[in-house]
DNA sequence: GTTGAGCGTT
C-alpha cells in the first residue's frame, strides 16, 4: 500500500471556536492575565520579571492615561502559553515591589466593581476615559509605540 | 508635584 493517508485532521485548521466553549474561549484567547493594584514606579519589566517564574511571559501591557498622562497602575501580562497564565493566577495578591498585586483573569469589560461606584458619562464627545495604553516588548515580536523603548540598556532576558 | 481608580493589542 502505497497511498499511506495522512489522517493529521490538522485540527486548529478548523473553527475552533465552535468546540471550544465560551469559557475555555476566554481562557485561551486571553492567555492573559490583569494586574492591578500596581506600583506607580513598577516597570514591564518587573513585572515581567515578576511573572517569569510563572511561565514564559509573551507580553506586558501598562495602562496609562492619556489625557493626565499619569499611570493607572494596571497591567496586563500576557503568557506563550496557558499554563503561565493559570501559574499567574496564583500569583495573586503577591509581593511586587513592595506592594500586593491582584491577579485576574483577563476581562473585556467589569462590571461596576469598586470602591466607588463610578457612573459611566454618557453624551458629549467624552470618548470613555480615554487611556493610553503603553506597550512593553518582549522577547520581539513587535516594536513598541512611543519615541524608542523604554527598554533599559543591559537588560538581558534571562 | 500628587494618587489608588479595575480591563489592552500585535
Amino acid at each position: 500500500m502505497v497511498g499511506h493517508m495522512n489522517l493529521n485532521t490538522s485540527s486548529q485548521s478548523n473553527s475552533t471556536q465552535s468546540l471550544l466553549t465560551p469559557e475555555e474561549k476566554a481562557e485561551a484567547d486571553a492567555k492573559s492575565v490583569y494586574v492591578g493594584n500596581v506600583d506607580y514606579g513598577a516597570t514591564a519589566e518587573e513585572i515581567e520579571q515578576h511573572f517569569h517564574g510563572c511561565g514564559s511571559v509573551a507580553r506586558v501591557t501598562i495602562l496609562c492615561d492619556k489625557f493626565s498622562g499619569h499611570p493607572k497602575g494596571f497591567a496586563y501580562v500576557e503568557f506563550t502559553e496557558k499554563d503561565g497564565m493559570q501559574n499567574a493566577l496564583a500569583m495573586t495578591d503577591s509581593l511586587l515591589r513592595g506592594r500586593q498585586i491582584k491577579v485576574d483573569p483577563k476581562r473585556t469589560n467589569r462590571p461596576g466593581l469598586s470602591t466607588t461606584n463610578r457612573p459611566p458619562f454618557r453624551g458629549r464627545g467624552g470618548r470613555g476615559r480615554g487611556n493610553v495604553i503603553v506597550k512593553y516588548v518582549y522577547g520581539g515580536g513587535f516594536r513598541p509605540r512611543g519615541r524608542g523603548a523604554r527598554r533599559r540598556p543591559g537588560f538581558a532576558p534571562y
